[in-house]
DNA sequence: TGTACATCAGTGAACGCGCGTTCACTGATGTAC
DNA sequence: TGTACATCAGTGAACGCGCGTTCACTGATGTAC
């Protein structure tokens, strides 16, 4: 079993185990998500993760901090500098679309309860509230970024779990994308009218 | 023991059950709701709440529809109907004070996967859902109701996780409100001109 | 190049735990006469 | 009003399960000479 990438042994347990941790994510919701099926998973003994891991807790925020990059990763590459409402409209699409990709991933980034110690977690989460600052700013010089940045992420958030949830009809990528497009568009308005004033 | 309340034997078991279930999600988060601790809780052996609850999700679900009609309680109590834009931000604060206030009931009304097929659960949804578009239409006659709940909805929803999950800074309420009614006027001014059109 | 050694990734067995759920039961309650 | 009976809420013991975590270990790998 000689694995083609990295070091000794098995090769490398610890993208094994976060790969079969998604996988279990995917498949068996946050319930499923135990140190002892990664370990069953990646084909190798209850306590070889904890090399790599500490304990169930770190493993979980090395999940979620993956989850954090791979969202970074598709909103940027939706649009890299929105101004224009489409072009907004399509990175908040872009997010809601990676909620109903991975529902259980986006809980657990979510909705796990956080440990705040954890550096890589807390860093990720860093990077996607300064994502959206910046292009607020960039798409809004005139209003106030703060209170929009906040605006804009809590709204497209809220349509994340609302449709994950099944509070909004989920069932059609284009009724999701029109619904999110819609979303924003109001809040758009709202926004240059603010900030002409 | 003879209970003031109701019938025969421990009392009322299942209003015994609910609360026990409410303080230990309190107490513990959702890791903590399992049917034995409630049964513990309510003094009562492992096996009596069966007797009121088909199996542990009934359980969840009776907790979530509780939450959902309190949660309705809350938001007509802040306002029956709400049009002006303070309003409607009073309506939002409280949407938003009674996640933060209840955080592992909210997690549990809206992360847990819940059975469309419990009805009392999903009644309560619609009741919700139904209450939001009512205020849109009273408040915003000129919009697209359906756009313009939802976003309302997705807006406070969204401020509601990002405050639970700690993206923002939830240390003070009045800090909470005042974020709150920065994002729900911001929303207002566009609705407005909008309609005007 | 060959050998001796240190490292440390992964093993396998074991621990104690709390869980959901079942089952035959018992005994307090309400009801029919 | 008093007695016989049916109901059914709650008991207590038991089941099998998967979990997180520990421990002494083994054996493949890399390194120093």
């Amino acid at each position: 079993m000689s694995q083609a990438s990295g070091t000794y042994h098995h090769g490398d347990l610890r993208a094994a185990c976060l790969r079969a941790a998604r996988e279990l994510l995917e498949e068996d919701g946050a319930a499923g998500l135990s140190l002892r099926a990664v370990a069953r998973r990646a084909g190798v003994s209850a306590a070889a993760p904890y090399r790599h891991f500490a304990d169930r807790d770190a493993l979980v925020s090395a999940v979620a901090a993956q989850g954090y990059r791979e969202l970074a990763g598709h909103l940027t590459a939706a649009h890299p500098s929105p101004t224009t409402p489409d072009e907004l409209a399509a990175v908040a699409v872009a997010y809601v679309r990676f909620a109903l990709d991975r529902p259980a991933l986006f809980r657990v980034m979510f909705a796990e309860p956080c440990d705040p110690d954890n550096e890589e977690r807390a860093g990720a989460t860093t990077a996607i509230s300064e994502y959206v600052h910046g292009i607020v700013r960039g798409a809004f010089p005139g209003a106030d970024p703060d209170v929009l940045s906040t605006t804009v992420w809590a709204l497209v958030h809220g349509l994340a779990f609302l449709h994950l949830d099944g509070k909004l009809d989920a069932s059609t990528p284009e009724g999701v994308a029109d619904r999110v497009r819609g979303a924003v568009r109001a809040l758009f308005t709202a926004a240059v009218g603010a900030a002409a004033k």
